[in-house]
DNA sequence: TATTGACTCGTGTATATGCACGTATAGGGT
DNA sequence: ACCCTATACGTGCATATACACGAGTCAATA
């Protein structure tokens, strides 16, 4: 009917995250990790003192997805989940072996980020990057 | 460490997904589908007579993925999976009520796209769109 | 202080995603 | 006809994702 289908964001943004998705979980599984993973060490990394409700929202995830994600971490040993500030407010931080984890994975993370600049031209990365963004911002 | 892991294009790409897939799935509920399951109606709109395999591949997912979600749309009674060329193959298609809700859906799709259009500058529309090819082709 | 409303979280349920593994068929080559 | 390899598929398992619902907590105010 319509051709333009081929152009629907939903259809393409989805697509555009397994491809990824898969690709990072290929050069994670020596490491013992997958990419969404890797992505809340990350998080943890650059900021520790957030609820689990803020990192959700920082996240663009909703907060019950990063509840159980965080779970999964913590039965891997790499995060502590803890009160927070008050007793309604949980705080999650990142183990010694979290730490290691995530220092051991850097190095092909880099490699693999940077291939990845390499490869996008027209739009380069950082303007895709820049869609990216406004995409997670709606 | 490294603040350019606000870069990380897996990130980036898993939670512009996140976002555009709850933001779909909000538009659709009334219709009693989501995002994914419009997607595949979309691409059996556009080209019925492929195996599952190569439909998947088209689709950037898993075989198993696709079967299984084709597996929920059958039960829903909008699409109908049954043998292909040979014995081997499989081939999903609408049924009549699949092409209905497909239909009904479109304005809504139409609205949304368009609304998304708009919105997007720096990078435009288009201008994302590739990017988000360039990912999928990983 | 008691109450009310806003906030924070966990659990149940359904779907999405992909890998590992096994089964079945197709198409050659012997 | 027989085997062998490539092809196509389903199932088991683990994780990711989010909504609906309910429980516990905080803070303001009546």
């Amino acid at each position: 009917m319509d051709d333009n289908l081929n152009l629907c964001l939903v259809l393409n943004t989805r697509m555009a995250a397994r491809a990824i998705t898969r690709r990072a979980d290929g050069k994670l599984r020596p490491f013992g990790i997958n990419g969404a993973q890797f992505n809340i060490l990350a998080a943890l990394v650059m900021q520790q003192d957030r609820s689990v409700t803020e990192m959700a929202k920082a996240l663009a995830m909703d907060r019950t997805t990063l509840s159980r994600n965080l779970s999964v971490l913590e039965r891997k040993g790499l995060v502590s989940v803890g009160p927070g500030e008050n007793a309604r407010k949980r705080q999650a931080e990142l183990t010694k072996a979290g730490h290691k984890k995530f220092e051991s994975v850097i190095p092909e993370w880099r490699r693999s980020q940077e291939e990845l600049r390499q490869n996008l031209t027209n739009p380069d990365f950082m303007t895709t990057i820049a869609g990216l963004r406004h995409l997670s911002a709606l």
